[in-house]
RNA sequence: GGGCACGUGGCGGAAUCGGCAGACGCGCUGGAUUUAGGUUCCAGUGGGGCGACCCAUCCGAGUUCGACUCUCGGCGUGCCCACCA
């Protein structure tokens, strides 16, 4: 063996030694008693989806050194791992490959259990969940029953969306520009009786206490919040000539009401069969319209279909001026939002414009700009506040006035209120599909809908069950669905639906604070003091799903009296960027993964981790590349080679004071040392996680140790000495295998990761000179070296012997001097 | 169409408070070591000029002694929302 060979980083070995050292000896367990003040670091758990590439790695890595560090600070951390075991994906590998999704997920998760081992990742492994025990999903039941209890869950028949492909329905929140989330097909109405979380009783708060969400990217925040939708406006009636009903429109521009010249119904509203009654005569082309509309899905209905419709024959008369205006029933207005009718105002609303346009409908303007400059013919809608015209008494005023004003009015006519509409709708949670939790409710023909009771809870998913594709497995299942009422002991069926998986997402994060507890979800003390969850970690594609649900979640658990406490999950919220390459984000589908076995087979753990926090701030996407990483596997090789010839005599220079200083390359070298373990402290302490930053003054750091020891005698330097045996301490977060092997060669049997990091010394921070900047009228042009805390005279003076300084004040009139401390002199001529 | 980000060398990025633009890394150039390749080490690396200097943070204005940073306008990129009444 040669001597180049023989000082070469053995990176495979010594890495998967000290994953199965730190595994034995349990050093990353949290304990519920330790006295030290908590803090609860969550990466969102991923989906057993098959293996890891380094996009996965990216996320864990910030993750990890976020926790290593806390650890290091003197906190009781909690960063544990798990699996969002239940979804699709494993159904659809049993329908396509006869595997069953039990065997499916488990062998996934097992796979990835091993490469997350691999990445050095320091998790309490022994609060581990998966979402597909029955252990685990016995508390979904557990909390379905209790929001049933509390009138939060409830089954009704709706319009819901139906995906063609999945043969399931979905959520609001999981349809994207009208296609399903996960498959991408066009999503179809259906009315269909399915399962409902209330999520609209909580609208409120879950809108207004996102302002306390400091700690939330404001993105986020924004996104939730136009999720939600709160608008503010009337609702009203008019009434309909000949017909015994009143069709009620909500608006926010009640002001704009005497420009209404149609009102406008969609297909489905209750009124227009009201209508037809009357007049029959109308019944062929509304038919045929409403059929026309039928075969459309939801897509080509609201994004790619001009607006058209068909009159009614029936006349609606406005409230206030008393003017008739025809009904159309039309294809723009939505049955599912605000009450599924609209006066149209085709002066000040775009859709309404084209529609009039199209049909040949009055455009009457009743705003003007508040000069008033603004007349007819209107050429497009004028949609902004303004002033008032041709509307009776109310002309003259202001947009703002008048809508207080005509909404007392219609008050005090008993024909209307004051309301606020949301977006939001509730959640849809039944899925037709086999793999994720049984909802937990029995049909007897006698007791109608029976909730399983608690002792009877979990029910079971049942194996062996056929996957054909064709309908929902359970449901063609008799030894699940055939059973008895709990209530009356007759026959009965049971649901044959499961949950959607984001209600698993919505409370994991409780269930590892206890997992173990097989009486209660989590007990109520631990959970308490554990809780909120101090950073949480993921992407930003969970804005209005995953974070929006558990936030809901967590606000009923802390109602309900399960946990006591702020009632906010999640205090901080850190949105990774994603990981690129060639452009396009690294994903399964797109066939551009880097895997992680392959990624740490050649390059080492230490070496991928310290590339993904270095690249790029992790708020940032960045870009893998095979370059980048080779100049980490440099950076671990120069540590080994600098620092593991010094391990045996390191320790003879403590570390709890700074070692004596012979020169100015050895206060250069100490103050490297401090400045990264400065910007260490800082990056976690500012939660702006730019270690990006931080490993670059990790360099800095190795360029000076490198530098010092071409110096004779450099390994009897105390500096030397102090800088190699603190090294392992300021490595441990970003190259934790690097560290605690270089540790251990120091002679320490405990791992470094229970070390505290080193405070930076301000002593040892502080320099001995500063480069005073010279300034001519803002431009640099001399620098001058002083003394710290150099007065303005002094450093003016100095300044006045710089050639370049006098050569452009020269013949000129000093002004004026600008002065900032230790930075900089700036003097103004003219 | 609306909202929110962002725009700095060949590339990723740094500049935390309006005060040295380009830290650190990749790449590249030259040198030393090496039978050679690789590794390692050293030096250099925004553009222009022989030079004192000049130009330069997407473009254009403005505020300021001083602007990558603040304001206004434009261009470009990304993300989110979008018949929501």
């Amino acid at each position: 063996m040669s001597v180049t060979e023989e000082r070469t980083y053995d990176f495979r070995a010594i890495e998967r030694g000290w994953q199965e050292r730190w595994e034995r000896e349990g050093i990353y367990a949290a304990r519920d008693d330790d006295p030290r003040p908590k803090y609860y670091s969550l990466e969102m758990l991923p989906y057993p989806s098959g293996d890891l590439h380094v996009g996965h790695a990216k996320n864990y890595t910030l993750g990890d050194a976020i926790a290593r560090i806390h650890r290091m600070r003197g906190f009781n951390v909690l960063h544990p791992m798990g699996w969002d075991a239940f979804g699709l994906p494993a159904e659809n590998a049993a329908i396509q490959r006869e595997i069953d999704p039990e065997t499916w997920t488990r062998e996934n998760i097992r796979n990835m259990q091993r490469q997350i081992r691999l990445m050095g990742t320091s998790y309490d492994w022994s609060r581990e969940i998966a979402s597909c025990d029955p252990e685990f999903y016995r508390w979904n039941q557990w909390f379905f029953i209790r929001l049933l209890e509390k009138g939060l869950a409830y089954k009704r028949e709706a319009p819901v969306n139906w995906c063609p492909i999945d043969q399931t329905v979905l959520a609001n929140e999981q349809v994207e520009n009208g296609r399903c989330w996960r498959c991408g097909a066009a999503v179809e109405r259906r009315n269909l009786a399915q399962w409902f979380f209330k999520i609209t009783d909580y609208v409120e708060r879950l809108l207004r206490e996102l302002d306390r969400l400091d700690g939330w990217p404001e993105r986020i925040k924004t996104m939730q919040r136009n999720w939600i939708g709160k608008s503010e406006g009337v609702t009203f009636s008019w009434d309909v000539e000949n017909v015994e009903a009143q069709i009620e429109v909500f608006t926010t521009r009640v002001d704009t009401l005497f420009g209404a010249t149609f009102l406008a119904v969609a297909p489905e509203h209750p009124v227009v069969e009201q209508i037809l009654q009357k007049m029959p005569k109308a019944r062929r082309r509304i038919d045929e319209f409403t059929a026309s509309l039928k075969n459309k899905s939801e897509l080509e209905r609201t994004q790619l279909m001009e607006k058209t419709g068909v009159p009614t024959g029936a006349y609606a008369v406005n409230p206030l001026s008393r003017e008739k205006i025809p009904i159309w029933v039309t294809n723009y207005v939505l049955a599912e939002y605000g009450t599924g009718a609209v006066g149209g105002v085709p002066a000040h609303d775009e859709r309404d414009f084209v529609f009039a346009k199209k049909h040949g409908l009055p455009i009457a303007q009743v705003i003007t700009t508040p000069d008033g400059s603004l007349h007819a013919p209107l050429h497009e809608p004028y949609v902004e506040d303004g002033k008032l015209i041709a509307s009776g008494e109310y002309t003259g005023m202001k947009s703002a006035i008048a809508r207080r004003a005509i909404a007392a009015r219609l008050e005090a006519m008993g024909r209307g209120r004051v309301t606020v509409n949301y977006r939001i709708r509730d959640w849809l949670i039944s899925r037709q599909r086999y793999w994720g939790t049984p909802i937990p409710i029995v049909y007897c023909e006698k007791d109608g809908i029976v909730p399983v009771p608690d002792d009877q809870l979990p029910v079971l998913l049942p194996k062996n069950v056929k996957f054909t594709g064709q309908g929902s497995p359970l449901a063609n299942e008799p030894s699940f669905v055939d059973t008895t009422c709990p209530r009356c002991g007759g026959p009965a069926r049971r649901d044959p639906d499961t949950m959607d998986t984001f209600v698993d997402s919505s409370w994991y994060f409780l269930r590892y604070l206890d997992p173990r507890n097989d009486e209660k979800p989590f007990d109520h003390d631990v959970a308490s003091n554990w809780m909120p969850v101090d950073q949480y970690i993921g992407g930003a594609e969970h804005a209005v799903l995953h974070l929006l649900y558990a936030r809901f979640f967590y606000k009923f658990i802390v109602d309900s009296g399960y946990a006591s406490g702020d009632d906010e999950p999640f205090t901080r919220l850190f949105n990774q960027g994603t990981l690129l390459k060639d452009g396009e984000k690294m994903s399964k589908s797109r066939g551009n993964v880097v895997g992680i076995d392959d990624t740490v087979e050649r390059y080492g753990v230490d070496a991928m981790r310290l590339f993904l926090l270095k690249a790029a701030p992790p708020e940032d996407a960045l870009e893998w590349t095979d370059e980048g990483i080779v100049g980490r596997v440099r950076f671990v090789q120069r540590v080994w080679r600098a620092a593991e010839p010094l391990a045996s005599i390191a320790r003879t220079v403590p570390l709890d004071r700074l070692p004596e200083i012979r020169g100015e390359a050895q206060r250069e070298l100490v103050r490297a040392l401090h400045v990264a373990l400065e910007s260490g402290k800082n990056e976690t302490a500012t939660h702006r996680f730019h270690y990006n930053v931080t490993t670059a003054k990790l360099d800095e750091l190795v360029n000076h140790l490198t530098a010092a020891l071409r110096e004779p005698d450099a390994q009897d330097d105390p500096a030397v000495r102090y800088v190699v045996h603190a090294l392992p301490i300021v490595l441990a977060p970003f190259a934790p295998h690097l560290a605690d092997e270089l540790w251990s060669r120091m002679g320490y049997e405990r791992s470094v990761h229970l070390e505290r990091w080193i405070e930076p010394d301000p002593a040892a921070l502080a320099v001995e000179e500063i480069t005073l900047v010279v300034q001519v009228n803002g431009k640099v042009r001399a620098r001058i070296q002083a003394a710290p805390g150099i007065g303005e005279d002094d450093a003016f003076a100095l300044a006045m012997r710089a050639p370049a300084v006098t050569a452009q004040i020269d013949g000129k009139q000093i002004r004026k001097r600008i002065f900032v401390a230790d930075k900089l002199l700036n003097i103004v001529a003219a």
